[in-house]
DNA sequence: TGTACATCAGTGAACGCGCGTTCACTGATGTAC
DNA sequence: TGTACATCAGTGAACGCGCGTTCACTGATGTAC
């Protein structure tokens, strides 16, 4: 039966967080429709009252996952000299804590390898995500603004390329790639 | 009909080469076992006697897809100096001619998403194309052994990193992010 | 403020399609004599 | 070397399942009077 606009509102976030995670942790392949929809406590059928498409959900998804790992590393970061800052988050990219929980964690090193055979307008979106992610590092480089942009996308880089290789290796090599990536102190 | 052991054994590999070139453009998801079967100018239903499951198939285009790249750079290296191959290496991982064509590109940069969410089984055998494409690197770079195996992994984290970001977002982030990956003259 | 009615969020069944896998069949290959 | 027979690579149809999407329906919400 029908519901309030408030508890459908509701409802919509729920079907958001909940893909968010889901996607990154199975993929979108591998996240059905019904899945996403019994993880907000609704059923599948209702689905096309929030979203025109399952590509569609994937937007909003990627969005709202980028937007809770801002969240996050702008915790992490708060009122922390710049150099500790950015040690702290490189450790705890490449962490287990970080990559043993991919519901959670940084979308690039989660959703890109699928994003990469998405539509021209999901990629916008996730340039969009990783071009903040991008400005949020290079703010607390030092340096000239040029040089600190260079070195912050080499940084993630390195970052994103560790954790996808280790996710997608036996767990000796992915020990060994993530250690050779840590911060040299 | 059935045909001779000799033909048999040049349909498998026309079966594994395909099968690796269409995994790395289409994704294996994407990518059907009559796709790969009519590659190899056959017909679906004959796949079973090649392998026992698609993933079987996987496993077999992972490594030919590592055999073939690695014998791709070895040919770009021979007889440069140490210093030149790697350069050279690190910009043509970054260039239009090697992201552009992902059916003859690095497995890494092109399959490593899905193979992790695959079975350990698949894990080890990406681990071991990762680890030989690691010591190959490692093996131009100056210095002592440890410090090279820790500088060839970092800078292939890197490239891995730049090339799967590059690819999952919109044309002008990609661009941006390969500029500041590209190696520093 | 109360009432009648249209709207529409959510339900659960069904549709349609793609795809991995199976199967009966064919006829050339390989082998045993 | 030739012959009879078993094997089996490849064919094409069919099966079964998952999944994105659609649809008729329900009953609470929102709105017009």
């Amino acid at each position: 039966m029908r519901v309030s606009r408030m508890e459908m509102d509701r409802s919509h976030a729920r079907i958001v967080e909940g893909a968010a995670r889901l996607f990154r942790r199975l993929g979108v392949a591998n996240t059905g429709v019904a899945d996403v929809m019994e993880a907000a406590g609704l059923t599948h059928g209702g689905f096309y009252r929030h979203f025109e498409s399952k590509d569609a959900l994937l937007a909003s998804a990627i969005q709202a996952a980028f937007a809770q790992v801002r969240a996050l590393v702008d915790d992490g970061m708060r009122g922390k000299h710049p150099d500790k800052a950015l040690s702290d988050y490189h450790a705890f990219y490449l962490s287990e804590a970080h990559l043993g929980d991919p519901s959670t964690a940084c979308p690039v090193a989660t959703l890109a390898g699928e994003v990469a055979r998405a539509s021209p307008p999901l990629k916008e979106e996730f340039g969009r995500g990783v071009r903040q992610m991008l400005e949020m590092m290079a703010s607390h480089w030092p340096g000239a603004k040029r040089a600190r942009e260079v070195a912050a996308t080499r940084e993630f880089a390195m970052l994103v390329g560790a954790a996808v290789i280790a996710r997608a290796t036996d767990p000796d090599t992915a020990k060994s790639v993530l250690a050779a990536c840590r911060p040299v102190r």
